[in-house]
RNA sequence: GGCCGAGUGGCGGAAUGGCAGACGCGGCGGACUCAAAAUCCGUUGCCCGAAAGGGCGUGAGGGUUCGACUCCCUCCUCGGCCA
């Protein structure tokens, strides 16, 4: 596609030969060696980070230099205005995609590791970021393993990893633990096998315990709105009751939890989890074999497919509840609707006023009564729709009249007092499973007891044995890190422990005559993730994971940025983590990240598609229906006909804008799509950084990716408009070779070069890089007619220019007669008093539409300005005969002038 | 279904209560050239008009205001995340 293009190449701006020399020299001269902060306590700092990046094997993507390099033009800008700046980068580098390739291909993950980061360091080089490179991270690196087991340590101690039987997707046929992502009902997506949910264990990290100051801290954090919103709702924080039903003529008793105990007198039956310890204990005898079946059936389901169930299906156990203030028998059910790991795993329902009870209620023929209405008439008219709002309690014994909020306290109060009840809190939130029965990942450095049957005999060499997986050992400090052992196969294999069990050398130890097996579950992805912002603080420290004056004096972050995709679990898993660290007396911050932005998405090129039938006729949009087949592919059809119909990409020349559609050329009737969409291999729409880099250079590729919109929005990739931000850096390079005058700049140029700095400045603090970008493109425009431009002007230009295309600022700035680096180089200041227009331009509304312009003084009064705006000419006609009602005059910016029809009497 | 975001020229976007379309892409015209590309200069929302000028115009409809792309209400469409 690039090929087609014309040279972006001039002679005059030979951006491999600029970008070539800058680079090398910013690495001799550690132009961006991070300042020693303790040596410097006064001077502002500013921690500015990117999440790093997973290193895959298809390198990188158009989609990383964007936040890349929004972070660096705030590091480079704030360097040069006095911060000391901390800005580095690393890699992520465990997790499944390598492990997958290994299994593929045979190659060990370390190896497709090394080299996948390898190439993005040399990408990621080639982009002129300002990184530190002494502070790389690398989660993989046993100097890094070695403190994220050190944590884990921590997190055991504490009691925040536990063991725990999970139930977990088991699939026998493929011999391994599936993500949810990967069942279908029921079945393994691939193959079709069927998956069980079967209890595994694993290790747990106690996040529900933070919830309440995950929940609360997220005041600290200046975060964007979504974000903020969907950690909230994740962490789902609800108030409510828990109550106690006794079971008729049993000696158990049930605990609900309702988050709505002011429906109390609407319960009409009570519903059990599948796994409730009770469900099938208190069933009759009659129903066992039914609720044992039932049970049975619900283990092949996932928690998700559960909860979007729509056709309510469960069981009656024949038991019946006592409700605790009327004494009435509620009958008690199975269904699957209900979660068992939140709240008691037994709900009391009130089909009148919940949605799932009241579907659950119509399915089964259970009775609905209404207990809230708007209206207390309405007391007794039967329910179509369950209402959940709140209103006046009505069928409600002596609590008859009361508005709901009134009630729901007062009812709790009343539960308490009498010992039928207590308040409770319940979060969504559910414990980290933190274990994987995978092999890329940081190894758990805990072992367990090992009992042989043959007290002589080697577990390794097939002595029966049991794992006393109950008395877990944590390693000491000093034994870490503990590695992966070398392994051909990382298949996961038929046993559920995952490949690390196959590792019998490794597994096995003995130690005081006592055999020992160490865990073989591995740490997840998101491990590594959760503190390496601290180890950017103190990268190379081998006495502790980092310096606790060190990490106090750069956190908290103050710019992070990344993709949204990481809003809930990276960000959350990590706040978690640092808050623990915070408890361990490691960092004195309560949060680690202060400021968030997200950066949007990059699509492809706009494409044009028709879509047409097999005979090749095109149909028109609005007849074509899209959608999703089993295997993930789209599929289209004709409306009606239900022909299947195929995409055809047509040229910009084929289609022409009609209204607010794009239509074909040769028959506008025919409506098609034109939209931009992701970047996949498969559509063959990915841009390589690395191409756009080689054809137009490094800035190019940045001042492009700035200017294409707002940094957050999504925005599609345009090859044509690549070609305005190379022109722009041409004509800036043209006028950098220009001998400079040595005169003052004229009062006009002098004060758009304030206005520019001003603005610039104003942009870069606020994120808008492509309103910066805009300005300096203005200031170029100014320039370029000058064949001998101030110097104070291609000076100010250089500097300003400089976060965004460094190389070639750089090159400017020694063209003027400089030493490098221009990143030393103070910021410019802008002098209000210049930016200053002696005489400003007012329009003139009459009637809310302009009919005139006048030019004054910037100080004229009010009456001025209105004398003159009433005499001009234009004006003077559109208000000749007429009464004027009101007049408005906005200082500096415009004159408001409403007639009437009537003339002035 | 829920939550969040967005709809402005042929395209990316600017203006967040005060001149809609800055800046860039593309288009058109001109200069240079044997010619083309590149470059430079000019021009470019739509409609009427020879021009001066006028009318229309920010997804649709309503509202607040002297004044609304901007604020409020209802609706439509698209995108993202969750279910």
């Amino acid at each position: 596609m690039l090929k087609t293009l014309p040279m972006a190449t001039s002679p005059r701006y030979n951006h491999l030969e600029i970008e070539r020399k800058w680079q090398a020299f910013w690495e001799r001269d550690r132009t961006f060696e991070t300042p020693d902060i303790l040596a410097n306590p006064d001077r502002p700092k500013a921690y500015i980070l990117d999440m790093f990046p997973y290193p895959s094997g298809a390198g990188l993507h158009v989609g990383h230099p964007e936040g890349y390099t929004a972070t660096d033009i705030y590091a480079r800008w704030l360097r040069s205005k006095g911060y000391a700046v901390l800005h580095p980068m690393g890699w992520d580098a465990f997790g499944l995609p390598a492990e997958q390739y290994a299994i593929q291909t045979g190659t060990h993950p370390a190896i497709t590791t090394r080299r996948n980061i390898d190439v993005f360091r040399r990408q990621i080089r080639s982009l002129g970021l300002s990184y530190d490179w002494d502070r790389e991270i690398d989660t993989t690196d046993p100097k890094y393993v070695r403190w994220t087991q050190w944590m884990f340590l921590r997190f055991f101690r504490r009691g925040l990893a536990y063991q725990a039987e999970v139930p977990v997707n088991w699939c026998p046929a493929l011999g391994t633990v599936l993500a949810n992502e990967e069942v279908k009902d029921g079945k393994s997506e691939r193959g079709g096998y069927p998956v069980y949910r079967i209890p595994l264990r694993q290790w747990m990290l106690r996040i529900t315990a933070y919830a309440e100051r995950l929940l609360s801290d997220l005041e600290l954090c200046d975060w964007p709105e979504g974000t903020r919103t969907m950690q909230i709702e994740w962490i789902g924080k609800s108030t409510g009751a828990e109550l106690d039903f006794e079971v008729l003529d049993r000696s158990q008793t049930i605990k609900v939890f309702t988050t709505r105990p002011d429906t109390i007198y609407g319960a009409t039956f009570l519903v059990l989890a599948p796994e409730h310890p009770l469900a099938l204990a208190i069933a009759s005898p009659n129903e066992q074999s039914r609720v044992a079946a039932y049970i049975e059936k619900a283990k092949h389901r996932s928690e998700r497919e559960r909860r979007e169930n729509k056709q309510k299906t469960g069981v009656p156990t024949g038991a019946f509840a006592i409700h605790p203030l009327t004494r009435a028998h509620l009958p008690i059910w199975v269904a699957d609707y209900v979660i068992g790991s939140y709240g008691t795993g037994a709900i009391m329902a009130v089909p009148a006023h919940d949605e799932r009870d009241f579907e659950f209620a119509k399915a089964h023929g259970l009775p609905i009564i209404r207990v809230i209405a708007k209206d207390p008439a309405q007391k007794d008219e039967p329910v179509d729709c369950p209402f959940t709002g709140e209103g006046i309690v009505v069928n409600s014994g002596p609590y008859e009249g009361l508005p709901s909020t009134l009630f729901k306290e007062r009812i709790v109060s009343d539960l308490e007092a009498r010992g039928l009840g207590k308040r409770r809190t319940e979060y969504k939130l559910r414990d980290w499973v933190f274990s994987r029965q995978r092999y890329w990942g940081e190894p758990i450095p805990i072992y367990f007891p090992v009992e042989l049957e043959d007290p002589n005999g080697d577990p390794r060499k097939g002595t029966p044995y049991r794992i006393r997986y109950d008395q877990p050992i944590p390693m000491e400090d000093d034994e870490l890190p503990l590695l992966l052992p070398p392994l051909d196969d990382f298949r996961p294999g038929n046993d559920p422990q995952g490949p690390l069990a196959r590792a019998l050398d490794w597994r096995f130890f003995k130690k005081n005559g006592q055999w020992f097996s160490r865990e073989t579950n591995t740490m997840p992805q998101w491990a590594g993730s959760c503190w390496y912002y601290l180890r950017y603080t103190d990268p190379h420290n081998d006495k502790l994971p980092f310096d606790k004056k060190l990490a106090d004096a750069w956190l908290p972050v103050d710019l992070y940025v990344g993709g949204a995709e990481h809003a809930v679990l990276h960000l959350l898993y990590a706040r978690f983590w640092h808050k623990v660290l915070y408890d361990e007396g490691l960092v004195s911050h309560p949060e680690p990240f202060k400021k968030l932005v997200h950066q949007g998405m990059i699509l492809g090129e706009v494409e044009y598609t028709t879509y047409v039938d097999k005979s090749g006729r095109p149909v028109s949009r609005e007849r074509v229906i899209e959608r999703t087949n089993e295997n993930g592919d789209e599929e289209w059809q004709e409306e009606g006909t239900g022909e299947p119909l195929f995409p055809k990409k047509l040229s910009p020349q084929e289609v022409l804008k009609r209204g607010q559609d794009f239509v074909l050329r040769s028959d506008p009737s025919v409506i098609i799509d034109a939209r931009a969409h992701k970047m996949s291999k498969s559509r063959g729409n990915v841009i390589n950084p690395d191409a756009i880099v080689q054809e137009f250079g490094a800035d190019t590729l940045r001042v492009y990716e700035m200017f294409m919109g707002p940094l957050e929005a999504t925005k599609p990739w345009s090859t044509e408009s690549i070609q305005g931000a190379r022109r722009f850096l041409e004509r800036a390079h043209a006028l950098g070779m220009r001998t400079p005058s040595e005169s003052e700049p004229p009062p006009e140029l002098l004060r758009l070069l304030h206005k520019t700095i001003r603005k610039v400045d104003e942009d870069i603090s606020a994120l808008r890089f492509n309103r910066a970008i805009s300005a300096l493109m203005q200031l170029v425009n100014a320039l370029y007619p000058l064949p001998n431009p101030p110097r104070q002007a291609l000076e100010t230009f250089a500097l300003l220019l400089h976060p965004f295309a460094p190389h070639l600022a750089e090159e400017i700035w020694e063209r003027l007669g400089h030493q490098p680096s221009i990143q030393r180089v103070p910021w410019p200041k802008h002098d209000p008093a210049l930016c200053e227009e002696e005489e400003i331009e007012i329009p003139i509304q009459v009637n809310g539409k302009i009919r005139g312009r006048i030019r004054i003084s910037k100080d004229a009064s009010q009456e001025e300005v209105l004398a003159l705006a009433k005499a001009e000419e234009n004006v003077r006609k559109a208000i000749e005969g007429k009464s004027i009602l009101r007049e408005h005059y906005v200082p500096g910016r415009i004159v408001s002038l409403v007639i009437g029809e009537e003339p002035t009497r």
